[in-house]
DNA sequence: AAGTCGGGGTC
DNA sequence: GACCCAGACTT
């Protein structure tokens, strides 16, 4: 059975996979890239950012010879900052460990920062070659549906992962097709299983509509924050650098004063991140600014988070 | 096993 | 609004 799953997942998948940029290469330092992209992220998302980042860092050595600030500000609007600082550690140590030559084998890719076990698995098999599973969102939700158990734990997704790929004939052409199918035709909310290549051995075939998708409740915490804005006509504005943990780690921003209640105003401006709402009070503040910073005249020279474009927007449209 | 970390697409 | 997205890392 495993055979004609294989047989069919794949010849779908050659004959009406999406065309995206990442798939016409087997390059790591390209794929590398295009995976940390796509963590957590939508392909839409990545896909105009893909080839910009490579006009900017057309090599692994250039990105370990940048600051970090210029990784920031090319990640900027991505999101999750993190992954551009693991990016950069990364690119240190391939650089001064594996003599600027990506790892292939997988414990040394594991052992890179930001790098895990299913984005190890898509580097393994898609440039390597290597019989190693992908487990991401999309894979997850076909493995549960395929086997109808909608309450398997990630230890069991792995076993299965591993089952189905061992079946495969081209490991990279399986974690290719098994996440385009969880894309484009078993969705989360929809599944299409009239166009389903595979539907035949899927035990949750034509009753997906009525499975109950386990879905975690997050909480999400307001949270206040005065941001001082220093204005002046000759130097620009006044920012400084978000601490290296938390949120927007590392980023810049006007001076932040995290306050305990919500003031009697309304907020210049509400941003929404998964967990926590932000309520942004801008305030013209006189008189030299405290603390670390500096002046900025130009601030598309520097990494700001979305929220603070948003606010800064907002304030000069006031 | 649960919490932390962004931003945008989509319905 | 709510939910989800080619997850990794920390505790």
């Amino acid at each position: 059975m495993s055979f004609i799953r294989c047989e069919a997942l794949a010849c779908w998948y050659l004959r009406q996979a999406r065309d995206l940029p990442w798939r016409h290469t087997a390059d790591p330092y390209h794929i590398w890239i295009s995976e940390i992209m796509l963590q957590q992220t939508q392909v839409k998302t990545v896909q105009p950012r893909y080839a910009a980042w490579f006009e900017r860092f057309p090599s692994i050595a250039s990105l370990a010879d940048a600051p970090l600030d210029d990784l920031l500000k090319a990640w900027e609007g991505l999101g999750y900052y993190r992954r551009a600082r693991f990016i950069h550690q990364a690119a240190m140590r391939i650089e001064n460990e594996f003599s600027g030559r990506f790892p292939r084998d997988f414990d040394a890719l594991l052992s890179l920062p930001g790098i895990g076990r299913s984005t190890a698995g898509a580097i393994a098999s898609f440039c390597f070659r290597q019989p190693r599973p992908v487990l991401d969102g999309n894979v997850k939700r076909v493995l549960r549906r395929w086997h109808d158990q909608p309450e398997a734990t990630d230890k069991e997704l792995w076993l299965l992962a591993q089952q189905a790929l061992d079946g495969a004939a081209d490991p990279a052409l399986w974690n290719q097709a098994m996440m385009e199918l969880g894309a484009t035709i078993c969705g989360a909310k929809s599944a299409d299983c009239n166009s389903c290549p595979v539907s035949e051995a899927c035990i949750s075939a034509w009753q997906v509509d009525t499975a109950v998708e386990k879905q975690a409740t997050v909480a999400v915490i307001d949270l206040h924050w005065q941001v001082a804005l220093h204005l002046c006509p000759q130097k620009g504005i006044w920012l400084s650098q978000r601490p290296q943990t938390g949120i927007w780690a590392g980023l810049w921003t006007p001076p932040i004063t995290e306050l305990n209640d919500a003031p009697a105003k309304a907020p210049t401006h509400v941003h929404l991140l998964t967990h926590r709402r932000l309520h942004l009070y801008g305030e013209l503040a006189d008189g030299a600014p405290s603390g670390t910073g500096q002046w900025v005249d130009d601030i598309s020279q520097l990494a700001l988070p979305t929220g603070i474009h948003r606010l800064l927007e907002k304030q000069r449209s006031v």
